[in-house]
DNA sequence: AGACACTCTT
């Protein structure tokens, strides 16, 4: 539902009267939300605040969930004019960019006169708007959408955010929520960032691959913005020159982290507003955390008072058996009991109390009165939107969800937590080069994330299915993405800001040395780099604009090369978007029968061509048509639709020339396979692979045995030689998203690479 | 022969 929850936000239009803006309204509301607006934690602490961002160029704030940190502090630095100047336009400072090539700030900020001037606020070095950041788009656009209503100005002005595929700011933004990869993206054009002020990291626990970039990009941007730092306060407050602040944001106490890493960095605490939660442990160890977690829920369902009851799973298999068992398990309770029944039945009649009494309405705790309702990413919108949905009176929502429900999505209604303990994480061997998915426990943060989902609403509970002296065996934290994850794609861009010495960069925590070095090996093969390490102009300085893996960016050049750059954009949008097939399991002959009319022989690739090309003949204006054919052929529209707009943003950066375009050709190979194959097979031949006797794949590149995955439609086939997306280890080491290939291609179309290990060789 | 947590990109 992220889309989903997204296009309620775009739809929601600002509030006016018939005759356009209805300013009593208007005013009587923005009354009620100021009134509101003091009471939040937040805004005691703001002149204290104020003071600590005057004397300190950095701020961790440690903000509790419901202090009102994200929409409050950006607003207290704009109305207190923090650090924009005394408007006399005057500067003492010349920030130098990193790479030690000057810049002028004036020149960096879009349109930082005029109206800046108008209202006296602005001038001085360097832009005037505030970035404050944020690991999702949702989050971003709501935030945003909230502040230019407190603040009483039309989206998009004063206030506005930015996401991929959209922007909406203006010259007059002052306040830019953003999600942190597009901030990251705005730093390869401007590594100085010098168009913001301020930079605000929000939800900087959460260690996104973005956030951690970012932190150690901004270590470089304060040395630099701070060189010739002097603090001068101004009559009214302000301070002058170049004086660039970052506020890191966090929502846990690991404030002192940060703090480390940023020199003469402050630590604030906001306290926060939650209801209390009741955490409970099991006595013993569960040696079945799927039984236990439907027996717990089941437990609650017919002990526990009104409210709703949220499972955290890992998967949707999971998901799908969990739900199974619930529904057996709830055929046998009595169907219908007297309300009064049973110990800690009191209270639990309450949902029926105002039902009509000549329609029975189901029995507290009994079968009927619980709705089982799965939740997870690859669920089509209109499955996912099923769990807003409140409860009929007298019946309680059980949610089945994976991850999704611990922050990307706030479900009402729930009251009761029920932790397994585990999660379902992607790991990263830098030596095989290969991602990994296994169920690992969480963390403590984890867990404690999990359970402040019970009190959203009201005071809560939370059962873990697991004792309490685990607990304090599990890791106090998540390790950061970053230390576990496939680097390509961070150190093109690093190399791209003219960070040279990626070895070198100052990342929180680093991630391993072999996975940098494993990006290099890998960025030099595909001509990303020259043997110095250097950016190639030809090829690196072109993938570091596509926002797409580097070997896809790879794809994409050869195949505007071999004539087929519009199939190469419609395949790599659909690979860059994950979940495109539904396929439940109740309705596997259903789905795999749909499945068969994409099927190509050449492989996944080409089949997902074939899912993009028959969605791209609807009719774009027909919603229903849409819906319909892709709840006809089990496809997920919302893939779908993200993959049509990845392809139109592809297509613009690839065509017309700068800005922003490359200007390569955009050509077709019309029904002709072959040059999509070679194309496919130029940028991922550092993941081809040769048939074994056995059925299995041997990697050319590293001699490593692997399968092809399940899903692929060349399972039945095995050509002699493939390329494939990426590998994934889960019960065995798979292959996603195979080609068929030639095998005399590959040395043809990657000599050097082929030369050094000959094929078959390994 | 047997399966895939979650975000995100000028």
């Amino acid at each position: 539902m992220e889309d989903f929850e997204e296009e309620q936000q775009r739809r929601k239009k600002p509030r006016r009267g018939a005759n356009g803006f209805d300013a009593a309204a208007a005013a009587e509301r923005r009354k009620r939300i100021d009134a509101e607006r003091r009471q939040l934690p937040a805004w005691a602490a703001r002149d204290q605040l104020l003071s600590l961002l005057q004397q300190h160029r950095t701020l961790v704030l440690v903000g509790e969930t419901g202090s009102g940190k994200t929409t409050q502090i950006p607003q207290f630095l704009v109305n207190a004019r923090f650090g924009f100047g005394s408007g006399t336009g005057q500067t003492s400072v010349k920030p130098r960019a990193a790479n030690g090539v000057d810049q002028d700030p004036g020149d960096a900020g879009p349109s930082t006169s005029g109206r800046g001037q108008a209202n006296g606020a602005w001038g001085g070095g360097g832009g005037n708007c505030i970035a404050v950041t944020q690991p999702r788009r949702v989050a971003a656009m709501t935030v945003a959408r909230r502040v230019a209503e407190e603040m009483g100005t039309p989206l998009g002005q004063k206030v506005g955010y930015a996401i991929r595929f959209e922007d909406a700011t203006s010259p007059a933004t002052r306040i830019k929520y953003m999600t942190d990869g597009l901030l990251l993206r705005e730093a390869l054009v401007d590594p100085a960032l010098s168009r913001y002020r301020v930079v605000i990291i929000d939800e900087a626990h959460e260690r996104t691959v973005s956030t951690d970039v970012l932190l150690g990009l901004l270590k470089g941007v304060q040395a630099l913005r701070g060189d010739d730092f002097r603090l001068v306060v101004m009559p009214s407050g302000a301070l002058r020159g170049d004086d660039f602040r970052l506020v890191v944001m966090s929502a846990t106490l690991d404030a002192g982290r940060f703090v480390d890493f940023f020199p003469g960095a402050v630590a604030g605490l906001i306290r926060g507003r939650q209801y209390p939660v009741q955490v409970m442990y099991t006595a013993r160890p569960e040696d079945n955390y799927l039984d236990a977690a439907v027996c717990a829920t089941l437990q609650v369902h017919t002990e526990e008072p009104p409210g709703d009851v949220l499972v955290f799973l890992t998967g949707q298999d999971e998901i799908d058996s969990a739900e199974r068992l619930i529904k057996d398990k709830l055929a046998s309770l009595p169907r219908s009991q007297p309300a009064t029944v049973g110990e800690g039945a009191e209270g639990a009649g309450e949902g029926a109390d105002g039902a009509d009494p000549s329609a029975p309405a189901p029995a507290p705790g009994g079968p009927d009165s619980l709705l089982v309702l799965p939740i997870y990413a690859a669920l089509p919108p209109e499955q996912q939107m099923r769990v807003f949905e409140p409860a009929p009176p007298g019946v309680r929502k059980a949610i089945l969800a994976t991850n999704i429900a611990e922050t990307s999505i706030t479900i009402p209604g729930v009251r009761y937590v029920i932790d397994t303990g585990y999660v379902k994480s992607r790991d990263y061997n830098a030596k095989l080069g290969l991602e990994s998915l296994a169920v690992v426990p969480v963390s403590q943060a984890q867990a404690r994330q999990r359970s402040g989902r019970a009190g959203r609403e009201g005071p809560g509970k939370a059962l873990r299915l697991f004792t309490e002296a685990d607990f304090g065996q599990l890791e106090q934290t998540t390790p950061p993405e970053i230390t576990r994850c496939n680097l390509a794609s961070v150190v093109l861009q690093l190399k791209a800001m003219g960070i040279d010495d990626v070895l070198g960069f100052e990342f929180m925590d680093p991630p391993p040395r072999a996975a940098i070095l494993r990006s290099l090996e890998l960025l030099f093969a595909l001509g990303a780099l020259d043997a110095a390490g250097k950016l190639t102009e030809q090829v690196g300085q072109r993938l570091s604009r596509l926002p797409v893996d580097p070997m896809y960016g790879r794809v994409l050049l050869a195949a505007s090369d071999m004539g087929c750059a519009l199939e190469a954009v419609a395949v790599v949008a659909m690979v860059a978007t994950e979940n495109v097939f539904h396929t439940p399991r109740a309705k596997e002959k259903e789905w795999r029968s749909a499945r068969l009319k994409f099927v190509a022989r050449e492989g996944d690739h080409l089949t997902l061509l074939n899912v993009f090309r028959g969605f791209s003949e609807l009719p774009k204006e027909s919603h229903k048509a849409r819906t319909q054919w892709c709840s006809d052929n089990f496809v997920n529209i919302r893939a779908l639709r993200k993959a049509e707009d990845i392809h139109t943003q592809l297509l613009r950066f690839l065509g017309p020339p700068s800005p922003p375009g490359l200007g390569l050709p955009l050509r077709s190979c019309g029904d002709d396979p072959t040059p999509l194959r070679r194309a496919l097979a130029a940028g991922l031949f550092p993941h081809a692979a040769r048939l074994q006797p056995d059925g299995s794949y041997r990697v050319l590149a590293t001699g490593r045995q692997v399968f092809l995955h399940p899903s692929s439609v060349l399972l039945d086939r095995k050509p002699p030689a493939l390329v494939f997306s990426e590998l994934m280890h889960t019960t065995k080491t798979y292959a996603r998203d195979a080609t068929a290939v030639e095998p005399r291609w590959l040395p043809e179309l990657a000599p050097t690479f082929f030369a050094a290990k000959a094929p078959g060789q390994a």
